[in-house]
DNA sequence: GTGAAAGCGCTAACAG
DNA sequence: CTGTTAGCGCTTTCAC
């Protein structure tokens, strides 16, 4: 690796003149500029990113810290924040933290201690780690007292669900809550709960614990062979719902006829599974975006406008809900 | 942030017996042990990582460029090599690099000028980009060339792609051609080939040009509505059999009865798609972790036994191929 | 065992 | 417009 001093006895300037050409900060002559092109050339020349980033006391690194990237929501999210950070000229630090604060913890500890520009996380961390002190947006997990944050429209996808299946005609209703409780999914279940009471139908509560898949199994087996017979599931995530469809199927009962399902999140494999989930879709790729976007200007002391960005969600009607009202005992 | 200095200070002793105590290089009193270990503690220090890694020439950064984090079988990957780095302390870069030199290019100039201490990649670019002289592994799309590679064993899994469906009756197959004309690929396919030659069927080769869903769908519409008929599709990835699948659903053919399928990946969704995509298992996860471990051994310069790590493939079948052998005319 | 001091590669006053 | 210089926080001889 080439130093600057080399560039600059090879140009037959000053280690400051080339200094002043890289940041781009002060004045440098044409025939300098020339000189020092050249030599950059010759040498293979790229500054040294530890030395800008110990005198800058910054660095170009963001990081984002994901619950598990083989649940297919993050991939998606995580492009949207490689993209605009790449644009940017930022790196992304990828942490999967299997919602292990030991984990989370020394990734902050890295994270801070490499001057990182600042952190995306699932998660608010705030109030656990105050000791680091590092620009942070939530993505998705957004609580209340976290300052910046992105994410859906949690009661309205909630709403959007529960209306979505007793318009199809759902009578007997399951409705399942997210393992975690995090606000998004406190949101959209209160928010399922409220629209479910005012209508009129019966429903009963189960919790998940779990967003694996072989678990999620385990808990729909549960369910379907207890005496209740229901006819349609509200399920907290399309990870979920395509574990239940897995297990209605093996109890050779028929989706949507028997038992209606409705997911939440719009996964690729959401489609093409069989019957395609109904499903209330979250623009996981516009999250990361905003998040990336936000963490952007964070960073850059740039004015923000809106410190909570709520993105829209919609319904996605596919083949595991009915599609006209009609009244079905059990 | 504290800085050594601070501690040293605090502690009442100097600055290189704190650097002994933190690096564990050289002697260190019990006495000032305690001290230091106290005032590290109120200070809430923790080293500059920049200045360590300017200092040392090296850092704990790994590069991972992926082609495209959501496609589903990169994730498994990423987590395999996430988890091994993780455990021994290095931090992993994740790149989305879209197969563009440019943008591989430039992770690779970052990780070079942040004294990472290796790369994994999907492509070898030693060859086309000389000048980045890091420790660099390949992955999947192991090449002849690639000094350090873990690969799944593609000789085998385009053999028992065409054995499997042969063996099920195939007699008037589509081979499709995975989009890369990488190593892999091509040694999948020409297995596949070698195969069917010497099998007493008919077969006709397809070149997909993209790992895109709605792309690969076209193709997909393209080669079925050809005057051809096929009864067996051999397909480079599960994402083209899924896709291909929608296509085939969509006229109204049955799977496998009027066309078997055999994808390769094995990725998650290719269990619960309907039938359930009989596929080549390639260990993802494994590769991810086995890579990341070589470069451990190359960044600590341990030997290395073995430079080119074969993975174990499996066939898997499932419902899109059919199970019993039979004869069967267009 | 410990401390003083040099220096990693870079940036940013500052004087010219 | 340019060069000299101090210093970012750390590690590492080398004397003591």
């Amino acid at each position: 690796m080439a130093t600057i001093k080399q560039v600059a006895s090879k140009a037959g300037v000053s280690v400051s003149t080339v200094s002043r050409y890289i940041t781009h900060k002060g004045y440098v002559s044409a025939e300098a500029e020339v000189k020092i092109k050249k030599a950059i050339q010759d040498l293979n020349y790229s500054p040294n990113i530890s030395a800008q980033s110990l005198k800058s006391k910054k660095s170009n690194l963001v990081g984002l810290l994901l619950p598990d990237i083989s649940n297919p929501f993050f991939p998606m999210l995580a492009k949207g924040v490689e993209e605009f950070l790449r644009e940017k000229g930022y790196q992304l630090i990828l942490g999967n933290v299997n919602e292990d604060r030991e984990i989370i913890k020394s990734y902050l500890q890295f994270l801070v201690q490499s001057n990182a520009a600042g952190v995306i996380t699932t998660v608010d961390f705030k109030e656990e780690f105050p000791e680091f002190d590092l620009p942070a947006v939530t993505v998705d997990r957004v609580g209340k007292k976290s300052e910046f944050g992105v994410f859906a429209d949690n009661s309205q996808g909630g709403f959007l669900a529960a209306k979505a299946v007793v318009e199809a005609g759902a009578q007997h209703i399951a409705v399942v809550r997210g393992p975690l409780t995090t606000d998004n999914t406190n949101e959209r279940f209160s928010s399922s709960i409220t629209y479910l009471n005012q209508a009129d139908v019966n429903y009963q509560v189960f919790q998940s614990m779990s967003y694996d898949f072989s678990e999620i199994q385990a808990e729909a087996e549960e369910l379907l062979k207890g005496k209740e017979r229901f006819d349609t599931i509200i399920l907290p995530s399309d990870v979920h719902a395509v574990a239940y469809m897995q297990e209605i199927h093996r109890l050779n009962k028929h989706i949507p006829e028997d038992i209606q399902l409705i997911g939440y999140d719009d996964i690729l494999m959401s489609k093409y599974v069989s019957p395609a989930l109904s499903t209330i879709h979250q623009p996981a790729y516009e999250m990361g975006h905003e998040a990336a976007q936000l963490i952007y200007k964070l960073a850059n002391n740039q004015s923000i406008d809106q410190k909570q960005i709520k993105l829209k969600v919609f319904y996605v009607e596919r083949g595991s809900t009915r599609k006209i009202k009609e009244n079905e005992n059990e």
